[in-house]
Parts: C-alpha cells; structure tokens; sequence
DNA sequence: CTAAGTAAGTTGTACAGTACAACTAAGTAT
DNA sequence: ATACTTAGTTGTACTGTACAACTTACTTAG
C-alpha cells in the first residue's frame, strides 16, 4: 500500500494524523544515462554543474537530471524525455527505466531518491550536445575519466552493465544506429558496446533471421567490395534472441 | 545532475533562489510484490487498507508498502526489507529492484512517486501473514480477482512479467523452495511460475549442470520411488541459463 | 509372493543455433 | 594483370535442448 497505517509506523506519517501528510519528504529526481557510439567509442553524456558554492558538487561533471517538476511532468518518463530533449534537442529512438537510486547520503541537501533512465542515441551530427555545458566522454571499458558527482558513479556503472548485457542478447544496438547503415556497421557497433570480436557469419545469419532490419536498394561504396544497405523496420520493438552470443566458457 | 542550473528550467527549483529546496516534492513510497508458491499456484501477499475515510482507497486490497521514513530508512533497500519483515516477519531470500511508477494522477493526495520491489519466499509454515490484515491471493495466470489499490495492478502485472521472463533462463525459483526439496519439486514450481509443462531431462540435466544445488544424505519416501533430496549451495546468487527453455515456437 | 501401477531417473537420437575456418566475390591501388 | 582489402558464403563441428523410449524403486491389490 502508499501509506502506513496508524499502528504500525514508526515516525513518517504522524499518528493520530490520520491522512496527514506533513512529515518531511525525500527530494526526487531523474537523471539520464545517454549513450551513443561516436568516434568508434562507446559515449556517454555528461552536464557541467553550475560553479555556485551553494550548489552541490559545483563544477563537478554529472548525468544530466535534475527534480521532478510536479507542475510541468506528468509521469517520470515525460520527466525523462524533457530531460533528454533538453541536453540533446531531440528524442532519442529508446528510452528505458534503469532504477532508482534513494538514500540519506547520496545528495548533502537531504535524502534523496533518482529515478535513473538509460536512452540510446545515434550518432547523429544533430545530436551534438544541444546545451552548452553538455560533452559527450567516452566510457573506456568502464568508467570515464572524470570524477561524477553524487553516486552518479554508480548509476553509469550500472548502466554500462545492464546494456552489455542486453546487447548479448537483444538487437538494442540497432537504437545507436543512422537511419541507413551496412551489416558491418551494425557488428562493428555491437563490438564496441561488447568490447570484444564476434564472428561474422553467426552474426549476420543472426541478424538476418530477427527480420529487424530490411535491405535498401542502394550499396555503401568504399575502397573495397561495396556493402549492402539496411535500415530498420519501422515500429520494431527490440528483438530477443534465444541464445547468448559467445558461450560464457 | 540533480537540480536544474537556474536559467533553464521552469517552476520546480525556484530562480533566483540558487541552491532553494522551497518547490513542491513528490510523496515517496516503497512497494514490494512478494511472492511464494502456496496451494500449487503462484501467490502473491497482499494488505487491505485502512477503513478511515481519510485514507486513499479504503477497505481496498495493495500490495505492502508505504512512505520512506527519512529517519528510520537508510536507503530504498532498507526501506523495502523494514515493508517486508513488518508484514511477513521475515527477510526474503531474494529481494530485487522492479522499477518505479511516478505520475500526477496515481495518488490522489497529490505527485507521488513509488519504488517497487519484488520479492521471493519459500513457502514455510511461518511466513504465513505476519499481520492481521495481510492475505495471500493466487495470481492464476494473469491478476488476481481483487481489484487493487492505486496503480498495484500494473505494478503486480510488470512483477509477474518479469518474474515469468526470468524464470525462462535464471534460477529464481530456487528462492521459492524450502530448505530441501526433490528435483521433481523443483521442476513442478517451474512450471507453476510458468504455467506450462517441462520436459523431465532436460530440466534435469540444465539444473544439475548450473552448480546450483547439492544433494543431502537423504530421501524423500513417498507412495512411490523415493526421490534424492537436494538443497541449495550457499550463498549462492542466481544462475543465468544462456537458452531459454523451449524454443518460442 | 507376484503383478500392476506410478513416479523417479536414465539413455539415445534429432534438431537448432552458434563457433570456427576456409572459401568466393567485388571493388581499389599499383 | 596482380596484389590487397573488405563483403559475403559455405561447410563442418559443437553445445544445449526437445522428444521419446526405457529402466529403477517403491507401494498396493490380489
């Protein structure tokens, strides 16, 4: 339920306040996790802190968020995506719910709970950062090289996690792709995110047998044999696949 | 980053006031989905709310939970285990992050956000309802019959979803059995989870090889062929399978 | 004591999807 | 023409599950 009843708390909701609601409460916010593959990297965008000594962590780097406005956000995800749209200028093409993150330390202004979001991006020449004190850092087979503010730390970390994980086994790299790319590409990207080599025969019979994606009738030309275009099926949702990729032995 | 820089935001976080807290919050709460395997069929505990006309939906059942208490809990964890053992008197072998549900509209005393848990008990004698007004009800392949409490029906439908996908390729269920248990038994709560048969050696075979579980020096004798007793390996965290069971056609 | 019944547990073949490696194809550069 | 590079294919091996038939161990009925 939303509520202790009279009986059995503690302090929160006062007794013999039946309803009442005048007990301290936790701030709340939603932080995004972005990611991109830019520069043959995996990409994660991060905001400046404002310098001002009353703010916390002033001028530390840290993902982008912020409070939820109760008078502007309908839900945590409008929250999220005003978030994204704020730092990016645009939509991204998946957006999903991480966790949340709450404790008495984690923010010295008070307890506080985030709700953390994970979004994929293309690398689109558009989606540069579209706010000023926004970068994008490259998360070298961990964590970035600069020191986050609050447990932000810990939040990318656990995104970093969660989508090499998906991406063993879901076609969710198919999100951080132009609209026209070449099977290669698309390997090339689940590559970076795996930071390991997949083998390509697997990977193409694999790809081919999702009926994710669909032949444009163009070639990408190059310096060598010149490469078949794809481009996603439209409204397709991620795919699962029944197996891992490499066998974890 | 946790609060907006005060130029580009809209009402949340005052302007002019850098660092200010005086906005509107969010109520915050912890709801947990526990779950057991009872009666042959999946379970799940539920609470009825107070009566008093004060309260949000009086007389009506939802799932265990309520405001984090700033003082008492540490963190979101801690709060959900204290929801927990108040209602079951015990601590779960196996408690994980579901996700959380925020919007304008779920609460009616205003913005609220939840964080949702979900949990898996062992069916034992003891883990009855630890409070009067706790109940268990089946979830027989869907919801269960009793409508719920503010958005519990679509907090306990996204549980049995992900409890239902997991089981296709982790061991969770270990966590629903009692201190020894048969792998016949095992398979059978499976298959309650799942609600569909398995085929006996494979399940077998996959169990055996995980290094899940270890045989006792035991039998269980029944009208039948007695079967090996087993338990599980201590401090053992759960087994991901890397297929799922049968082939999604 | 034997025969029937039932659930536990094993064995063997088939199949699906990936791993691995060698191959062919199509372009550019010299 | 020849070498080089990347795209794409082909064939065999292996792993884990699907399916089905089998053996084992106990109880109960006669």
């Amino acid at each position: 339920m939303d509520t202790d009843s009279g009986m059995e708390q503690g302090r929160g909701p006062k007794p013999g306040n039946p309803g009442g609601l005048d007990f301290p409460r936790p701030l709340t916010t939603v932080d995004v996790v972005i990611f991109a593959v830019r520069d043959d990297a995996l990409q994660v965008l991060l905001v400046q802190r404002p310098a001002n000594e009353g703010e916390p962590f002033p001028d530390s780097w840290a993902l982008p968020g912020g409070f939820v406005d109760i008078e502007k956000d309908r839900d945590l995800e409008a929250c999220a995506v005003r978030k994204l749209r704020d730092k990016t200028g645009m939509v991204s093409p998946y957006l999903e719910q991480l966790g949340s993150w709450g404790s008495a330390g984690r923010d010295p202004r008070g307890w506080s709970a985030t709700h953390a979001y994970f979004a994929l991006m293309p690398d689109l020449p558009a989606s540069g950062p579209g706010a000023a004190d926004a970068r994008w850092f490259a998360v070298g087979s961990g964590k970035p090289k600069v020191r986050l503010a609050f447990d932000h730390a810990d939040i990318l970390e656990a995104a970093v996690q969660r989508l090499r994980n998906k991406v063993e086994y879901t076609s969710l790299p198919a999100y951080l792709m132009p609209p026209e790319f070449t099977l290669p590409d698309l390997q090339r990207v689940y590559e970076i995110v795996l930071d390991r080599p997949l083998e390509k025969s697997a990977f193409r019979t694999r790809m081919l047998a999702a009926d994710l994606i669909e032949p444009v009738a163009k070639m990408r030309k190059g310096p060598n044999r010149p490469a078949q275009l794809y481009r996603l099926k439209k409204a397709r949702s991620p795919v699962f696949f029944a197996r891992t990729f490499n066998a974890p032995g």
